[in-house]
DNA sequence: CCCTGATTCGC
DNA sequence: GCGAATCAGG
């Protein structure tokens, strides 16, 4: 597996989406295990584990009993509060992210632009090819995307089934 | 059984 | 560094 920047970026982008481990692996083409693994080797977000891991079988060396400190960092809201890969309720909006040509950060642009959550990362052109760029404005509170891309990228559903069809 | 993410460990 | 195997919970 080749994890030139591009493809980070991908992995990133689609982690920040909130899409499951599974889901970027079955977008990128690689296994779910590889994107967990990278996405743990990049430090990128502890994402809520269903699981809890009581014990250790194999290396069965209890670890520094970790101080349960208030460390629980409740994520504002971001986008992956909204960019459910499943179908969201059908009254509600639905972020575009669920379609075929998702909106989504590559981090080919530029590291600033991807630690940047208040700009607009809505793509513009062809990823991966010469002149795509993100818009960069300024995103709206809480979302990925600025005001006017927002109105694109979250659309009613009732709205969109046309558009979509 | 399907899903999920985390960790381990041979490569 | 990589990721399959494995663990573990829903």
């Amino acid at each position: 597996m080749e994890w030139n920047e591009t493809i980070i970026g991908e992995l990133k982008a689609l982690w920040a989406e909130g899409l499951s481990t599974a889901e970027i692996g079955r977008r990128l083409g690689i296994s779910k295990n590889a994107v967990v693994g990278k996405a743990h080797r990049l430090d990128l977000s502890p994402r809520p584990s269903p699981i809890r891991r009581t014990d250790r079988p194999q290396g069965a060396q209890a670890p520094a009993p970790r101080v349960t400190g208030p460390t629980l960092a409740p994520l504002p809201s971001g986008p992956q509060t909204i960019a459910a890969p499943t179908a969201p309720a059908a009254t509600t909006v639905s972020p575009v992210a669920i379609k075929p040509v998702a909106p989504r950060r590559l981090a080919a642009v530029a590291p600033a632009a991807v630690a940047r959550v208040s700009a607009c990362c809505w793509p513009v052109g062809e990823p991966g090819k010469p002149g795509f760029h993100f818009c960069d404005g300024a995103a709206v509170a809480g979302k990925p995307y600025c005001a006017e891309h927002a109105q694109l990228a979250y659309v009613k559903i009732r709205d969109r089934r046309e558009d979509a069809a």
